[in-house]
This record gives C-alpha cells, sequence and structure tokens, in this order.
DNA sequence: CTGTTCTGTTCTGCATAGCAGAATAGGGGT
DNA sequence: ACCCCTATTCTGCTATGCAGAACAGAACAG
C-alpha cells in the first residue's frame, strides 16, 4: 500500500507570531536533519546568521538542540527523543500486536499493518508484509485522510456523529483516486454500516490496485485507538474474500485487546 | 539502577527571544499533557490568555497542536509524533537488542539495559529487569551524567580524547555521590583502562547501592553508537562478578552487531 | 424567556523586543 | 603576516508582540 505523504492543513492565524513561526520552521528543519549549521538554518529559513543564531540557541535551550563543540553544528536535541519515548508509551501497543499481526498474515497469506488516528489522517506504525511473490507492499510512518482508508473508517466509526462533522467541516472531500467517496453524508452513511458490519472496506479508494478492510482494537479507553487492516491487491478481492478477510481482521483484533 | 532526571544544561542564551521563549515552554507543556485549554495555558506559562491563545494558534499551524472544535481544547497534532518518531528512528535498534538482551538476562540473572549517549548524559531506550527478588530497578527514559556510568563511560571510549575534554569543559566534574569520579584527568585514564578491557566498570558512581558494566555494540557508523550495561547490587559483586559480567556485557554487544 | 458566567477569539495602542547589518572573534590555510 | 570562512556579539531602529478591553458564543439557572 502506497500512501499520500500530507502536511497538517491548518490554516494561518489571524494573529500570526512571526518570530514564532521562525523557530518552529527552524524546528521541523533540524528533525529531518541529523547535522545543522548555523549558516545553513540562516539559508534554509531565510533570515541573517544572527537571527539564525538565536533561533538555535532558544532551541537548545528548551533542549530541542544541542551544539557540538567541536563542529559548531547543531543537531537534533534530547527533548525530542522525550517527545518520542512519550510517543512510544502509545506505540508500545506495537509490542503486544506484533505476533498477533505475523499471525494472521501467516492464516490469510496478504499483508497486514498497524494504524492510529493523527489528526484527520490514518498513520501507519507498524506493517507485516504477505510471503506472496504479488503482494501489497508498506511503509511505516504513511499517511492517508481517515474517510478514504479502512483503517481509517473503522477508527472514525468509533466517534459520534457530530464529532465526525466536525472533524471534516466541508461536505465535499478531497478525492485521493477517482474511486474515493467524496461526500461527507456518503461517509457518515459508510461508518453506520461499519458499525453495523464490525469492519470497514475500502475498495481503491487509497491506492487504484488495492482493496483493504479494518477493525478496530477494542481496548476503551486504555491507549491511543488503533486498527488493524488487511491489505489485498483488487483483483483477488472477491466480496466472499473480503467478508472473509474482515472476519479475520475482527478476529485478531480481539485476540490483541485479550492480549493486553 | 535509580537514575537522576536532569533537564539539558544549556545556559541561558546571550540574546534570548521572549516569544520564542513562550512557545517552546509550551510545545513542552502540550507534549506532556493529552489536553490543554487556553485558559490552563495562559496561566501555565504566566501570558494573557489573548497571547496564550495566538501562541497555541502558531503551534497549530505546524502540526504541533490540534484544536478539538468541539470541545475547542487543544491536544498534541501530527508533527509531534513525527518529530519524535524520527529521532527515534535511531532507536529501532531496540528491536534487534531486545531479544538479545533478554537473553543475557536469563543468563546472568542481573538487570540489563540499552543506553545511547544524550549530549553528556547517558540516556536509558531500554531495560529488562532480573527476576530475582532483590534486583536493580529501572525506568526507561533516565538520564546520568555520562563520565559517572558505566554505559556512558563505554561510549565516551569510543571517542577521541579531545572530544572528550570539549564535552567537559572543566577539569573538576560534579559528584553524584560520595564515590563519583570527580576529576577529568581520572576520567581520561578510566577510558584508557575501559579501551584496554573492552568494558567500563562504574561501582557506586551513580547509585552507592548498585555496581555497573558496560560494553559498546560495535556498529561502524550506521546507527547512533548504544551500550549495553548490567547492573548488580553492590553488595553481590565481587572482582570475578564484575569480570565475568563485563565479557557476558562484550558477548552480548557482539552479538547485537551480528544481528543487525 | 432573560440574565449571568465562563471561555475562546478578535482588536488595537504603544513600548520595547526582534531584526539585520556591522563588527568582532577564532580557527585554518597559504 | 594575510586571507577566508563561520559563528558570535553588539546596537540602532522600526514594526512586532503584548496585554487589556471588547466581543461572541455556549451553557446554566431562575
Amino acid at each position: 500500500m502506497t500512501v499520500l505523504d500530507k502536511k497538517a492543513d491548518a490554516s494561518t492565524p489571524n494573529y500570526p507570531i512571526g518570530s514564532v513561526d521562525k523557530a518552529l520552521r527552524l524546528l521541523r528543519v533540524l528533525s529531518e536533519d541529523r547535522e545543522l549549521r548555523v549558516s545553513d538554518a540562516s539559508r534554509e529559513i531565510g533570515v541573517a546568521r544572527s537571527t539564525a543564531h538565536r533561533l538555535l540557541e532558544m532551541l537548545q535551550l528548551h533542549g530541542f538542540a544541542q551544539q557540538d563543540p567541536l563542529t559548531r553544528a547543531y543537531a537534533p536535541g534530547p527533548a525530542l527523543l522525550e517527545i518520542g519515548l512519550a510517543a512510544l508509551r502509545n506505540l508500545d501497543i506495537r509490542e503486544i500486536t506484533r505476533p498477533v499481526i505475523e499471525a494472521l498474515v501467516e492464516e490469510v497469506q496478504e499483508s497486514a499493518h498497524l494504524v492510529i488516528l493523527s489528526g484527520t489522517e490514518m498513520f501507519l506504525i507498524d506493517a507485516v508484509e504477505s510471503k506472496q511473490a504479488l503482494r501489497v507492499g508498506t511503509r511505516v510512518g504513511g499517511r492517508a485522510p481517515a474517510y478514504a482508508s479502512a483503517g481509517g473508517r473503522a477508527l472514525l466509526a468509533e466517534l459520534p456523529d457530530d464529532r465526525v462533522i466536525s472533524m471534516f467541516p466541508n461536505e465535499e472531500l478531497e478525492p485521493v483516486t477517482p474511486e474515493t467517496l467524496t461526500s461527507r453524508t456518503e461517509l457518515i452513511g459508510e461508518l453506520a454500516k461499519v458499525r453495523e458490519r464490525g469492519f470497514a472496506v475500502c475498495i481503491a479508494e487509497v491506492e487504484l490496485d488495492v482493496a483493504t478492510v479494518g477493525a478496530v482494537i477494542p481496548n476503551g479507553d486504555r491507549l491511543t485507538p488503533a486498527a488493524i487492516t488487511i491489505s489485498i491487491p483488487r483483483f483477488r478481492a472477491s466480496e466472499d474474500d473480503l467478508t472473509r478477510l474482515g472476519h479475520a481482521a475482527m478476529r485478531a483484533a480481539r485476540r490483541c485487546a485479550g492480549a493486553a
């Protein structure tokens, strides 16, 4: 499964703060590079070297950067690790789910994944590929709009409808493929079906050649809500296949809940 | 092993930027809490509600926060997950080392850990406790000065001496316990012994009742340098024990390298 | 229904904070 | 010695960031 990368879609604030904008842009740059020089930073965000230096020093004060005294270059700082470990606290669900997902892939001989909601998107946090020569490929860290993806839809179905409505304020939803559902009313109807059926089904809505089913791991409020998905090349996906896979996903999800 | 929590030890910059300071403080608050209201943020960082709102909106613009339209509270945004996971890319070493560390603990019946360098400190990123009734306890995320800890020393021994000297610019080092080595010259001498012996030994230098050995995972330049440590209650630690454990740590470290 | 309270959001005058550019400092090379 | 490069320090000045006031909306009580 190849999914789209997408930035956060917040609009510009009514009262922006220029210096904070620069600092946060720099933080993003720093988190993606292992090493950043003052002059690179200056060029990268379009400020004088003196300003870049001051911003980097502020990032260092708060632990987001650390300077190597020999090379004088700045690198990601301890605070990023701390944030990562805090985020991992939720991602420790992966340790619990990994063996279940591996067994599931053995059982159904298709690729399977673990996904969470992040903003209005689904976010892929673990993946196990089928051993078949032709299989759906995966990328941990990949994203897609929650409304278009089976895992995302399964997770949205756990929320009240008015929550979903406020997450997607426009009736018209941005299509990913020509098969993507593009109306919020239709989405709400789909979510009702997910609730009834117990799992979500998406055919060619994120990737034209891929069909996916998804089922939520029942776990009350203990951890970030997560879902298990199974992806299959579309040409292999009869209606019976998708039902069978949906039930397999549900069983695996229940096994994860029981293992926690 | 109980280790000290310590904030990043950067000093205040010569030319601080107040608005950036406020924004980064707020970012730290947000990364530790699931939900933050404008009025809470205002109180937390000591600014007017209008300023708190503007700062939160800037954080949202860059994906670090997201507001729930129903409750209007802000929560951590997708960018926190992204920068955290980017920092953890290096920490995927944990998946490789976990089984080796678990086998090590089975073998020596003492607690073992995986540590990295973070700034001038060692940072605990994985831990497996012994099943003995009396064992050294652990806390992932814990820190101690690199010069005082076995894992930190093992990692420092991989660096050139002049690098170590610039990391610790003062001859006098801050003691953690009355047994902590407090002179940089002595540290340099210790690091030479670590290189000769193949592993580091620290007795009561971080925690009075604990002795620890540490050995670096040989891995060239592929990943962040990491070390495996074994901690034992001091009263159980003869010199032969520490040598035996040091060799066990080295064997485990080599197995990790072979597994990568 | 009206009035009250609470919280988030918008607006604006003003003073000082943030900025760029210049100067300085330090290291390395010829 | 001089030159080059980069990080760091310094400072005048203007426009940015701030707090406080006003507004808007929701919820609750009588």
